[in-house]
DNA sequence: GCGATGGGGGAAAGCGCTTTCCAGTACGGT
DNA sequence: ACCGTACTGGAAAGCGCTTTCCCCCATCGC
């Protein structure tokens, strides 16, 4: 078995007894009209030697490839793991492949990425990592993409709207005012933000409408407390929140954290200093991840229909190229749960 | 800048006045010893120009690729993105690409991706996809498999140890016995097991080692009710378990579901139903999700190294090949949290 | 001083496929 | 009966790289 080198175009044709072009022709069907006894022949002879194409030889006399490749910051983060499952559905509808590139936030491993993608002759790269304010990195993301698009590459990012490419923009801001909105209607008066890392572009876009948010319907600034993006970092950010609320009488009545694992971490903190979400002080998230959704008291949050985002990325980077960049919003939408009821 | 076609070897060559032997050897460095004054020349021409190998190109010259293909049933699921990111980095490692592939369970999707990392000339393919007890579709994909593996490709499964190939085998019989042990030793003596679909190996064998710890600990059998493998499933299948409860004198005081999604639908379940997980009955689950550690109460199950499960698989895949299959084992580590205090 | 040795460069043969270009055949029109 | 037109098969030229094989020249030993 081990010695049978497998069967190659050249040994399908000699099988059939036809020419290498026709052999080509037979089983790609489309490209000119072959003689269907012909094609018959070839196709048996096919499927006798168990021939399968050499795709990398089909990628280089073609010029491009059947994949795809996905930038995420990280596939174990749900966040991210639902956006990638959206549009592996979507890829496979297409037949396309997907390259699955976790940068672990690390610029170096973007790049390397990027470049990696580029050797291949990716069709497309979608880009999901996080966007941060950090201009050099940034501006050497985009250099790469430039030089990739005129290559005649495809991109499109996900919520990173400095890079030159079509872009699958949320909408943070409008999501977290919304929402600051609605809590303000439910009778909360003192709202504090745990945020991330202040460079983290979704962070402070999510701050930022909260913040607008509520000082349209308070004409109050809302505190915040920064750290990780993570659940851990909601949990410190939380309990340093609730540290600093002893000494100072005033404390806040209503928590947003700027996605559900912060807000999961801030959940633990409370419980761990006895205060009782809901009754005692309300929470929120951001994100509305599906795994989540059970957590007690359910977590009011902004839902985002985050496979569909996935899909639409790679929609939009597949479908025509179009001169001006295209930007396709998606919105989200206020869950309202038992950790901020309405306040008595 | 459309119009420049991207540089290729030969133009590094030249414009380096070297021969594209020396220019490719230059770049490879490995291969034969290049002078040092033209070794720079080449660098400096592949620089000046932008020089970017085609991957593809190498692939067919070299006859192998810097892609590993893996194969997860849903990467939604944070079970399998969990396993995903762990491979991702240790593949980030070895330089490697990971060809993501979602099958969503479907037996010919599962295929259609085999061949199609046949067709790549996947260096490598993990197979993490859950193993089902459909022995037709289990043994096409074997094949499929052996003729990968004939023609010089390695492959590796995580916890179906039906393939011909080197496995990571979880050891979830042995991890829900242990489970059913500490259970009994915490006081409890009527278990009910909620189950996913029976031809499903990894709920069969968590099924089962529960029931013989169970078995041995207290001389009797768990009763149990299957649904779906997922949140839904454990939360429909809880309630069922309650409903039936309800006539029946004898209730259980303790459940297990076979993951922790399960778990957590049941818990949700009983939210609705008015049972206090807890005091009133006992939930277990198994995998401890990462992002479900911080569901109220505290679920109880069986921590999966998952992540290092991915990295474990790449390195079998990678590693030696040898003649005779390896499996590596993984165990899991009982976790009891407040979903099942001591019985008083 | 001369042949043997070996280090390092270049020409060219692929790798497996697609696609252009050419040639042969059969058909239609006049 | 003759020429132009369609149609289909085959030869061969790449696609961009790696690697074998060959050759040249410098060094070494005797």
């Amino acid at each position: 078995m081990a010695g049978e080198r497998a069967a190659t175009l050249s040994d399908v044709a000699r099988e059939a007894g036809v020419s290498l072009a026709t052999a080509s022709r037979a089983l790609n069907g489309s490209d000119r009209v072959v003689r269907p006894e012909l094609q018959e022949k070839v196709l048996a002879a096919a499927n006798k030697l168990g021939y399968m194409p050499n795709a990398n030889a089909q990628a280089m006399a073609r010029g491009s490839t059947e994949t795809v490749g996905l930038l995420v910051k990280d596939i174990s983060d749900p966040y991210f793991s639902t956006i990638a499952g959206g549009l592996a559905d979507e890829a496979e509808k297409h037949g396309l492949l997907v390259m699955l590139c976790n940068t672990g936030g690390q610029p170096e491993r973007e790049q390397k990425f990027l470049a990696a993608l580029r050797r291949q002759r990716s069709r497309a790269i979608v880009l999901a990592g996080s966007d941060t304010a950090d201009v050099r990195h940034t501006s050497e993301v985009a250099d790469l993409l430039t030089s990739y698009l005129d290559g005649g590459g495809r991109a499109a990012a996900i919520s990173q709207p400095r890079l030159p490419v079509d872009t699958v923009v949320i909408d943070n801001h409008g999501g977290a005012k919304a929402l600051a909105e609605r809590l303000v209607g439910l009778g909360y008066r003192r709202a504090a933000v745990l945020t991330g890392p202040e460079d983290l572009l979704v962070s402070a876009e999510r701050h930022a409408g909260f913040a607008e948010g509520w000082r349209e319907a308070t004409g109050s600034e809302p505190a915040y407390v920064s750290d990780e993006f993570s659940r851990d970092g909601g949990r410190r950010a939380m309990t340093r929140l609730l540290e600093e609320g002893q000494d100072d009488g005033a404390a806040v009545d209503c928590v947003f954290a700027v996605n559900d694992l912060m807000a999961v971490g801030a959940l633990a903190a409370c419980r761990q200093a006895g205060v009782e979400v809901g009754p005692d002080l309300a929470v929120a998230g951001f994100d509305d991840i599906a795994t989540l959704r059970d957590v007690t008291p359910g977590l009011t949050t902004v839902r985002l229909p985050l496979a569909d985002i996935g899909r639409l990325a790679l929609e939009l980077v597949l479908g025509k190229p179009s001169a001006e960049l295209r930007k396709r919003s998606v919105h989200g939408e206020v869950v309202l749960r038992e950790s901020t009821p309405p306040r008595s």
